[in-house]
RNA sequence: GGUGGAGUGGCCGAGAGGCGAGGCAGCGGCCUGCAAAGCCGUAUACGCGGGUUCGAAUCCCGUCUCCACCUCCA
């Protein structure tokens, strides 16, 4: 079965061929660090791990690049002032401090969610030397040029490169130039800046050496530099939200090539994430902060209800889209349990190695399909309860392997370490003694068929937060979910 | 103005010419002392108007509405 992909830069989708046999290389956009993360952050993180968990389930050897963004306009913007001439520090924080400190909430979100480290993440402030570099190549080549304004900028002459619009087929012609955008040296409005020198303003920290004139690099000649850094001139796969495509990949594309590269192979553009039906924005105060959005249901649940979404669709979250993904998620969860309790003690107790379901290989092949996966995980959660019901052990168990297969696939295997609390077992240890004793008292009446007490038990437990099932085996409490 | 995308049952959300994905909620049933969990069943869904076809949510024409991007937002 081959992999198929939606290649932005084609329009559709395409077969995915491997530059190097068994290898994937993939440079994801990461984010700039100048405010918090927020939801949309989460999503596309999420993507390329699910692409990538998926790119290695079929055998692949992935290295994943995301790059983390920290010198920029807006953290320049954020970070306080420059020293004032006399020497004098300007209260506020420093750049790079604010740089950093925004990294850590973003690594923090992305581990809460299950995301695994990328292969590298590389900050821009460290391969400015490769910048440079490709700068350099872009004037040799007649596709950029130094403003002759004495600023110090470099701009990319987009006049002289034919293909410059391809991505988003859009003809230059057609491009309407900002209106606050300054022109300063530039040719023409639609060129952009692979270098920008330093201004009186900008901090000394924040300034290279260069050959025309210390400065800082453009945004998006830092992912041109970094992919063919670490993934070399030619890649297989370029990824990012779909707000990125004008003008930031759109000029990644045009002075990578126009420097000879290669460069990507397959561009992949994840949808974003609205809210109550807008785009998130600070002017419209809906912003949905991934601190405060993983607060609002169990890490494992935000998972899942952010990888059901086809990862090329808008994902409009709406109040209770969580509860509902909770509720899905506690029917595979609720099996896995199940079926655990009924094979303990017999010779299907011990996990199988599992096989996905060929429909869950199919659907992830398609275009990483993951509302068929979906599908096919509650298809088989339905079929392992039937199978227990039926008493249909062996069938149980191994709609149980495939369960657990497709579930660490997708990140969501609800019994995998990485989303327990820390059980504190003296406590636990404790509380089952004591909750035991009430069922055993509870089993007492039911079997005095004194229904009012036993079910008395029952509320007091249910008050407490446990709840009770009964089952022809006996009965199973469990804590309801915190 | 340009480019790309979307309108699917009470809600979310797939699919893309012919068997009504899946989840949530609802209804009926089985199971249960009663529940819970689970299972089975249950919907005259595809923005609107035409057309092509034996057959259209899926193709074509028209039309309405919404969204994104168009120089630095994942």
């Amino acid at each position: 079965m081959v992999l198929r992909l939606y290649d932005s830069l084609d329009g559709g989708l395409r077969d995915f061929e491997p530059l190097v046999p068994g290898e994937v290389g993939m440079y994801v956009c990461g984010p700039t660090v100048q405010s918090s993360p927020h939801i949309g952050h989460l999503r596309s993180a999420l993507v390329y791990d699910l692409w990538r968990r998926w790119f290695g389930y079929r055998g692949y050897r992935v290295t994943l690049v995301r790059n983390v963004t920290d010198i920029d306009d807006k953290i320049l913007g954020n970070a306080r002032p420059a020293p004032a001439a006399d020497g004098a520090q300007t209260a506020g924080e420093v750049w790079w401090a604010l740089a950093y400190r925004y990294e850590l909430e973003f690594t923090a979100a992305y581990t809460a969610l299950g995301v695994q480290a990328p292969t590298y993440e590389p900050r821009a402030t460290a391969s400015v030397t490769q910048m440079q570099e490709i700068i350099a190549r872009l004037i040799e080549r007649g596709h950029a040029y130094p403003a002759p304004d004495g600023s110090g900028d470099v701009y990319f002459d987009t006049a002289s490169w034919p293909g410059y619009g391809r991505l988003t087929r859009q003809a230059a012609a057609d491009m309407v130039a900002a209106e606050d955008a300054d022109p300063r040296g530039k040719r023409d409005p639609r060129d952009f800046a692979l270098w920008k020198g330093r201004k009186d303003d900008e901090p000394e920290s924040a300034s290279w050496p260069s050959p025309w004139g210390p400065g800082r690099p453009g945004w998006h000649i830092e992912c041109s530099a970094m992919s063919a850094r670490y993934l070399g001139a030619q890649f297989d796969i370029h990824g990012g939200g779909l707000d990125l495509r004008f003008p930031h990949h759109e000029n990644e594309l045009a002075q990578s090539t126009a420097a000879g590269d290669a460069f990507a192979r397959y561009w992949v553009h994840n949808g974003l994430v609205n809210v109550g039906g807008q785009k998130m924005s600070k002017s419209l105060g809906n912003s949905l902060y991934a601190a405060d959005f993983l607060s609002m249901a169990r890490p494992v649940v935000v998972r899942y209800y952010l990888a059901a979404a086809h990862y090329r669709s808008v994902l409009d979250y709406h109040d209770g889209a969580l509860e509902e993904a909770e509720a899905a998620l506690d029917r595979v969860e609720t099996f896995l349990d199940r079926a655990a309790r009924r094979l303990a003690g017999t010779r299907f107790a011990a996990e199988r190695p599992g096989q996905v379901p060929d429909a869950f290989a199919a659907a992830l092949d398609d275009d990483l399909s993951t509302p068929e996966a979906f599908a096919v995980l509650h298809d088989t959660v339905r079929a392992g309860n039937a199978a227990l019901d039926d008493e249909d052990l062996d069938g149980a168990a191994e709609r149980r392997a495939e369960v657990s297969a497709m579930t660490q696939i997708l990140g969501i295997d609800p019994t995998s370490p990485e989303w327990r609390s820390r059980p504190d077992e003296p406590v636990r240890i404790a509380l089952a003694a004591l909750v035991e004793r009430r069922i055993a008292d509870r089993q007492s009446a039911r079997a005095g068929r004194d229904f009012a007490l036993a079910d008395a038990i029952r509320a007091e437990l249910a008050e407490a937060g446990i709840t009770l099932e009964d089952s022809p085996t006996g009965t199973h409490w469990s804590i309801d979910a915190e």
